[in-house]
RNA sequence: GGCGCUAUGGCCGAGCGGCUAGGCAGAGGUCUGCAAAACCUUUUACAGCGGUUCGAAUCCGCUUAGCGCCUCCA
């Protein structure tokens, strides 16, 4: 390994050596999606910027567990309705066909951007035992109460009692939220607005429902996380990620049940990925400013110019750090396609070439030069991940990879031994760590139809010893030419 | 109102005390049957006003503009 990684940790809100508690196994839990709907690009951002985490910790040797769930139930609307739910209404289905229809959803476009799924993927549905479980602990601990068939987190006694550590990660001072808590939902079975739902008293209305010693009812949303995170990670674990906007309360909170039924905290560093925004404001479901990644591949979407392929929009995400926000337009996505377009060529070319021995002497200056390139990947990726620097640096050696192609930089200059190194990381890092792929970007059918333009020729030409090559070579790739009376057709053979 | 964040060249976006970020766009050149690509060179910067320092996009203060969280949100 060069160097050591540093990560932003929102918890010191310092920058900090990454330390996992039981190397080289290091335990990452990141809030998933709720599947009440599409996710979109904002969602998608989060999920992308934790794959290259995961992807980093990976390439560098560690053994990750990677945990990230699905909300399946508990995920209240404004109104007070469980979302999934209310989607499930509105639709008249079954709410567990609202999350299968876009739990498929979800995993569809993150398969199409390239990330590697979770190896763990617990919903809060397939652990309403141990939801259950964890609420009896904290009533046991005295730092909950039920209160007409809901059960709340008393956050004041808590709070008092743990050294005063409610605002710990969001720096929000509990006085300055009870002076300022506007009372939602009629909460009257609270007995103070900062205590939050452990589990909820269902109205009759409401469809998803369990039945438990205090009421026919439902967890609360912050719950599952604490409760998966330590069944499948345990107590105290390394990473934990998730949006900016669920520090604060869905983080804070979760790290009161943690250390209120087992006296951890649970991560050890907490990261948080900042907003994808459009014209300078959030992108959110709420505000209507959302782009579903399908509206942005095709370019079906008011605020587009035209669609712009999965990796492009990875790569466009990738030129920006994680804790940035990163602003949407056309001109961006313009340009990162065709910066993309211009690594994607590096990568192709890397991947095919291979060394030779030619008549250049090695050159001193050259491998300095690229020795300090490839040894800059890591820089960059040890510092709080810098996906945009990174990408930088592969710019620089893509230039290196282009002159030895066209032959204006020699293979001997380079030596052998540095060129492998080159290929192994240029390519490890934009492939395995950043993620990105050579996408066939080419409309295969059009590319059949100038060969059948040539094929049509050749025949018109009587030259059938090229009529007899082409349709060999077509048959090769599994393409049979059909000659019709009228014209020329192909299909897939058979 | 409380807490926090951001302001970098035509556009995007790193850097966060001295060392060319990078991409897109623009200009010139090399190469080339043409075109493209590639390579080389190059023009536009650090919101404003003060301060600290031998030296500041980079640290501190103020001002201005904008954003986020505080209420569902990745």
């Amino acid at each position: 390994m060069i160097g050591k990684l540093k990560v932003f940790n929102s918890l010191t809100r310092q920058k900090e050596e990454f330390k996992p508690l039981t190397p080289p196994h290091v335990g990452m839990y990141v809030c998933g999606p709720t599947v009440y709907s599409n996710v979109h690009l904002g969602n998608v951002r989060t999920f992308l910027s934790f794959d290259v985490v995961n992807r980093y910790l990976r390439f560098l040797g560690y053994k990750v567990r990677y945990v990230r769930n699905i909300t399946d139930v508990g995920h209240l609307s404004d109104t007070g309705e469980d979302k999934i739910s209310k989607k499930a209404k509105l639709d008249q289905l079954e709410p567990m066909e609202i999350v299968q229809m876009y739990a498929n959803d979800f995993h569809d476009v993150m398969t199409l951007f390239n990330a590697i799924p979770p190896d763990i993927e617990p919903s809060a549905i397939g652990h309403l035992m141990e939801q259950v479980e964890m609420t009896k602990k904290l009533i046991i601990n005295g730092y909950a109460y039920e209160s007409n068939g809901s059960v709340y987190f008393d956050v004041e006694k808590y709070h008092k009692e743990n050294d005063n550590s409610y605002g710990i990660l969001s720096g929000r001072k509990i006085e300055d939220l009870l002076s300022e808590t506007r009372d939602l939902d009629g909460g009257g079975d609270k007995r103070s607005p900062l205590d939050f739902a452990l589990w909820k008293k269902a109205a009759p209305e409401h469809i998803m429902r369990w039945k438990t010693e205090w009421s026919d009812g439902f967890p609360g949303w912050h719950l599952e996380c604490s409760v998966m995170s330590t069944k499948y990670l345990g107590e105290e674990f390394d990473i934990h990620g998730g949006g900016m906007d669920l520090k604060f309360p869905h983080h804070e909170c979760e790290i009161a049940q943690n250390a209120g039924s087992h006296g951890h905290g649970g991560a050890k560093y907490w990261l948080h990925t900042n907003m994808l925004t459009v014209n300078g404001q959030k992108m959110s479901k709420s505000l209507g400013n959302s782009f579903l990644p399908r509206e942005l591949m095709s370019g079906e979407h008011e605020l587009l110019e035209r669609g712009y392929s999965p990796m492009t929009i990875r790569f466009f995400m990738m030129q920006s750090h994680y804790a940035s926000t990163l602003d949407f337009s056309n001109d961006a996505l313009e340009a990162a396609r065709k910066g993309y377009i211009r690594l994607a060529n590096g990568m192709r070319l890397m991947q095919e070439m291979e060394w030779q021995q030619d008549d250049g002497k090695l050159n001193e200056k050259q491998v300095e030069q690229i020795g300090k390139m490839l040894d800059n990947l890591y820089h960059a990726m040890n510092d709080d991940f810098n996906t945009a620097l990174t990408i930088g640096h592969l710019f620089n050696i893509v230039k290196k990879i282009n002159s030895l192609h066209t032959g204006q930089l020699k293979f001997g200059e380079v030596g052998e031994e540095l060129f492998q190194r080159m290929k192994e990381t240029f390519l490890g890092f934009a492939e395995d760590v950043l993620g990105l792929k050579v996408e066939a970007d080419v409309d295969y059918k059009s590319l059949i139809d100038t060969i059948l333009g040539e094929y049509k020729d050749a025949k018109f030409n009587r030259d059938f010893d090229r009529v007899d090559k082409l349709r060999a070579e077509l048959k090769a790739e599994g393409i049979v030419v059909k000659d019709m009376k009228e014209k020329i057709e192909w299909a897939f053979e058979e």
